[in-house]
DNA sequence: TTGAAAGCGCTAACAC
DNA sequence: GTGTTAGCGCTTTCAA
């Protein structure tokens, strides 16, 4: 068993080289896996490297190589002073560093300032001090401007995470918001549902719009025309969607049987106000929500929402800004597929909903 | 401005060295701080690394220095496959990272298996790899016995957060579970609770015992017997507490006033199983948690629960890491503040509870 | 208080 | 297919 560190007295290039009568440059290739050996060097070579434990020293690749070796994933800190959703943001993370820990990379977590300004000092001394070989732009960096520029002046290759645009600089991932809203929204219209409303999004997050676009376009498809009064401001908080629900539902015979909160934040707000105001969910008013986090399951009753496959996400954002950081050509935009997760928040309408009791 | 990255033309203690007249040793000294640099030269040096924007390398600094300049963050995967609570994930490692570039250091986070045998491999080679000056370790992996073993032999320097015990190797920082739990459990009883029950945390956590025994100290020192089927087993998870309540709310006569839960997400549990009975939560049923976690605020009611300082206790432990880095003797151990913090979940008894209407 | 020399471990560029 | 040479940018060591 091998225990020698990095640095101490670990077994180097020449050892192996020595051991396995080879050149360092040899073993070198080998370690890259690059063409120019035979096989059966290659075959010896990487006996002798299990053999002593040869781990290549990173800092002395890097140096050498001119390639750090790390990829920077960066947050935004949001408004108050807490990171979104932090299941979201564990979730990318673990998709984001078991991919490059496959390949031979490390991820370095950064949360930049909400200040825009600020940010991109901060995105330029993490450029100068840490030199990652690319970086990884969670929403909704993933659609700042001046941000994706100087990412470009930088010469830093960038991969965006749900961008509000597919076009723009930099290769993104997305998923389809819109036919996900509308499928949720007809979800709710298949159940007899009429007056459903919608809680909308934060305005400056990029999924709002396709969102509301896609609840829009469901009643459209039923022939059902859309009721400004039911489609209501919100901010993808908590709060938003509690204000958003008190609202609606003092809207007396006018309020909705149906609640399409753009958001599992924010459906929780409507869930609570819903508890507040003693209104059975779902007999007398269904909640939907949208992305599947982390309280979806740890509410009453639980969230019928939309599931966004974030690991997954993150696993070939990292793939494609390791692609582009190889100098290939990656697609500029690959779409995830969603899914419909059905629990116990949504149900047939009731006649008219809670003036049906 | 100076956009000029590492590696492509940027300037080197050499370029910096030749400006000011002076060697590369004399810049070397002056970025490290280190003495031995007349305080003239000292602000010589340090103004022309200012005009030509100069960053050292982290790769050949490292590479000489035989340090990294990165520690690792290490958590572990629990067995469902996802990491618990999000919320005490992101931020511990706000404070981690925070702390980590206020010294000059990087953060890596890294998730090691649920499996302790496998964790222990992939601690070893995340040692080989990234060589990191050392590492923090989340629990539960502050309490794993081999892996602290692991690290001593690697002579790798680390700190344990939150740990079982605060003795065993290396330093720690805790926060006081014990009077948390007490104090958490008197404000119950002094809301005139009697039959308060006790849903019990995960038996390997290293937080589970000392908040049983807190709360088992506040009914002593009440002079109340404890009563056995009112202390449940649960694992800290929704389900867990959802189980727990079930069985509780299903005692009849017997049934508790007032539940403390051992942490947020069995308090939600609690919660789902009271609104799935129809039991009104204050007003029948009072629930406490533990943690004050991102669900605590969206639920409800809005929970009331036990505030750790997570983000700083992340800063502390990492304060306490560069320090042993430094080769320091930090204190074994630094405990943190906690703070009850009262919202919806409940409200003085009412006679007989949910028997009282 | 300062500097010169050497080399950390690896790989680009070129020669054979 | 393989080896040689040189040097990435910094800091350790030692000398002045």
């Amino acid at each position: 068993m091998n225990l020698r560190r990095q640095g101490r007295n670990a077994a180097t290039v020449h050892d192996v080289a020595r051991e396995a009568g080879v050149s360092p440059m040899t073993v070198s290739r080998v370690v890259n896996n690059a063409p120019g050996v035979a096989s059966v060097t290659r075959a010896l070579v990487k006996q002798v490297i299990e053999r002593l434990g040869f781990v290549p020293n990173r800092a002395a690749r890097s140096l050498r190589a001119r390639r750090s070796l790390w990829i920077a994933l960066a947050f935004q800190r949001s408004l108050d002073e807490t990171r979104d959703d932090p299941a979201y943001v564990t979730e990318l993370q673990e998709g984001v560093i078991g991919r490059c820990l496959e390949n031979g990379y490390h991820a370095a977590v950064e949360v930049l300032s909400a200040d825009q300004g600020e940010a991109a000092i901060q995105l330029r001394e993490l450029a100068q001090q840490l030199a990652p070989d690319g970086v990884l732009l969670a929403p909704p960096l993933s659609a700042a401007g001046p941000l994706l520029a100087q990412l470009e002046e930088l010469r830093v290759p960038f991969v965006r995470i749900s961008p509000a645009s597919e076009d723009g600089p930099g290769p993104c991932v997305v998923i389809d918001d819109l036919p996900a809203a509308q499928q949720m929204t007809e979800y709710l219209l298949s159940m007899g549902h009429r007056r459903i409303a919608c809680v909308q999004g934060h305005p400056a997050h990029a999924a709002s719009a396709p969102r509301l676009q896609g609840y829009l376009a469901a009643l459209t498809g039923w022939g059902i025309a859309s009721t400004p009064s039911l489609i209501v401001p919100g901010d993808f908080s908590f709060d938003g969607g509690k204000r958003a629900a008190a609202h609606l539902l003092s809207l007396g015979a006018d309020a909705p049987t149906a609640i399409f909160a753009c958001n599992d934040e924010s459906a929780a707000g409507c869930l609570a106000e819903a508890h507040a105001r003693r209104i059975q969910v779902p007999t007398e008013l269904s909640i939907a929500g949208f992305d599947d986090t982390y309280v979806a399951t740890m509410l009453y009753p639980p969230l019928t929402t939309i599931r966004q496959p974030i690991r997954e996400m993150g696993q070939a954002a990292t793939s494609q800004l390791l692609a582009l950081i190889e100098g290939l050509q990656p697609p500029q935009s690959i779409r995830m597929p969603y899914r419909l997760v059905e629990r116990q928040s949504a149900a047939p309408a009731t006649g008219q909903g809670r003036h049906a009791s």
